[in-house]
Parts: structure tokens; sequence; C-alpha cells
DNA sequence: TGAGATATGTCAACAACACTGACTTATCTT
DNA sequence: AAGATAAGTCAGTGTTGTTGACATATCTCA
């Protein structure tokens, strides 16, 4: 466990400029706070794959072609670059490394033949799942959490709340604490 | 618009392996769409950002930086750094282009004078409203986006889908129906 | 059949952003 | 005064993305 995130002897010295709306017309309250969410809970979802990959030498991009070649066998290489958004150059470097250490195989398409479908083999598959695993695992105990209970319920609508109870659950629970009392800081400083 | 996520040539040629289960014990069916919702989700969700960034000649890193100066200023490097978790080394970098080009000051101090508390100037500030604006703007959508009529709602509970319904308004809705495409044509593989 | 489009692969150079390791400087704590 | 801590910096490296330019195999269509 590293530092925690909380400041403790930096009680929020007030910035030097306008006195900011608390929670403006188009601010969007709620959805200030999700874009953090968002950001933790994506770092810590990534986090735990990651540290498989690292084991093997590989990296977030073989892990998305991983992925998708598992849960969708016989994918071309169009249809992979269309997915990930990546150039050719930069999903071949990935895929070579793959296809090299006998994760996923190429097989020449039967209806077009210029194609090359992907698989992927016994052993990425098992890859995959081992990735997949500590992914739903978290997915999982965040989907049973129990909802929050939270205080400052406006009437801002269900729909946020619960988008917030499940992107909070995704964080490591060891540092949602530390989050929670982050995000409350905000309250502090702007009111 | 570039190509079309969706396959049409390419049926489905069966992956020569075993035959998956259908949605199995410990295979969380739910969680499997979402890490992959979530994947299309934050793409797109970080992806409306970077596009003004560029006109700064700035990358998400700077983002980052931007985002949690202006919404708790003061904060110290350590403070930061823990929250990123990247190092010094990487935080400085983009640091130094965000203070040079005045988007955010330092400041000593004031009952340690060894740290320096960061706040974000006015261009700052107006940077970050830029960028927050357009991530509200979809995830307001997203929340007030119609909850999906799902066919094959079964016992799953409806944290599931509510988390489903999110992650899928998040994405840009142009791309929406090549996603729902695609995650159908899992449905015919393995079945 | 032959021309052009398409699917894939590859070489080379470059940029953003992360990392490690090694130090320096200023300041605080004891 | 000694040691810990906060921040800054230099130098080198790795992953993953980008352009641009081509090469090869295969398909489509006139």
């Amino acid at each position: 466990m590293s530092r925690a995130i909380t400041p403790d002897a930096n009680t929020a010295v007030q910035a030097p400029g306008e006195a900011s709306l608390p929670n403006g017309p188009a601010t969007g309250g709620d959805s200030d706070d999700l874009i953090e969410l968002l950001f933790f809970a994506y770092r810590d979802f990534v986090g735990d794959p990651d540290r498989i990959l690292a084991q093997y030498g590989f990296g977030r991009a073989h892990h998305r072609v991983l992925h998708f070649v598992d849960r969708y066998p016989g994918l071309t290489i169009a249809e992979l670059l269309d997915i990930l958004r990546i150039t050719k150059q930069s999903l071949n470097r990935v895929l070579k490394d793959l296809i090299d250490q006998g994760y996923v195989e190429q097989q020449t398409g039967t209806s077009d033949r210029r194609q090359r479908l992907l698989f992927c083999t016994p052993s990425g598959r098992a890859l995959t799942a081992d990735l997949t695993r500590v992914q739903v695992r978290r997915i999982v105990r965040a989907l049973d959490a129990p909802a929050e209970e939270d205080e400052t319920e406006g009437g801002r609508g269900t729909r946020a709340a619960s988008a917030q109870d499940f992107l909070l659950a995704m964080i490591e629970p060891a540092e949602r604490a530390a989050i929670r009392r982050l995000m409350a800081r905000r309250a502090t400083v702007r009111a």
C-alpha cells in the first residue's frame, strides 16, 4: 500500500479566481462525479488483467486482441481494425506476438481467400479465460454490491445514483474510502 | 464514417475447439457483455475531449492533470501522483507543459513550504470546462436515454441491465447499431 | 482475360506516455 | 545538525499509437 490519496495538512487553499457555482445549471452535478468515477473504475478494471499479462510479456494491446478474437472467432483483420480503431501496423505488431507464441491462429478465408480469419488456440483461450475471470469477478462484485446509502440524494433521478453505485463498486475496495474522501473534499472547497 | 464493424461475408466459421458453455456458472454471462461495453464506452468517452485537446497540442495525460487540478484546487504533487498512479517524471513532463503555457499555476505551500500547491489559471479553468462539457453531455444523454427493451431478460437481475443500458448509451450513437450487431453475433457463434 | 479494387503484410520513422535509476535542492522534523 | 520528505531533473528504455510508402495475393467487373 502506498500513500493515502487524501490530504491532511493541505486544508484547501482558496483558488485565486471566481467562486464557482454550487452545481450550476448546465454543469451536471452528478455527471462531474461520474466522469471521475469512470476514470477510477476503468483504471482498476484494466489493472487486474495487466498484472497477469505482464507475466507473459504482454500488454493491454495484446489483451484487446485476445479478447475480441476469443469472443468472436473467425474475425477478420479488417473487422478487428474497425473494432480497435488502430492502424494495421499497430495491430500487426501485437498480433504477430500472439501468433508467434501460439495464442492465436490464422486461417485463410473460405469464401474470400484474401482474408485471414483469426482464432484463439487452446492456450489463447486459456489465457483469455484467466484475464476474463479477474474482470468478471470485479464486475460481479460490483453488481452484487449493496446500493450506496447516499445522504444527499436530491431530485437527480435514480439512474445517476445506480451508475455511481456501479462505478464506485468497480473500484478497488481498499481505495474506495480514499476516493470517497477525495470527492468529499470537493464539496468543502466549492461551497 | 469508416467501414462498418459488422461482417457479412464471414459467416462465423466454427472455431476448432470446445463448444463453450451457454453462460456457464462462473462465467457471468452479463459480465462478459459489460467487459466489452466498458471498453467501447470508455473509448468514446475519452474520444470527445481528445479532439479538443489535439487543438492545443495536448493529450490525455494533460487532460487528467487539468481535470483533477481544476476539481481539487490546491492539490499537491504527491497527491496528484497518488491519484494518477504515474511516476513523478511522467507527471512533470505534462505538468510543465501546462504551467509553461499558463493553464496551471504553482503556489508554495503555506504550512509546508516544500509543497507546490496546484491551481488552474482562468484559461485552465476555461479549457477544462470545455473538456468537461463534452463529457457531461455524453453522460447526461446516457442517463436520460430510455431503458433498452431487452428481449432476453432472464433472471439476471436489473443491476446488470441498467449498467448495460448506461454503458451502451455512452457509446457514440452512430456506432451503437454496429456494436449491437457485433455482440449479437456472439450468440450465433456460441450456441 | 486484364484492369482496378480490396485484404493483408511490411519497412522505416516518429510521437505520446509510461517506466527505472540516479541525483539535486529545499525544507521540515526531531 | 542529521535524516526524512517534497519536488525537480537528467538520461535511457519500452509499449503502443501514428504516417507514409510499398509489396503481394486475391477478388470483381467490364
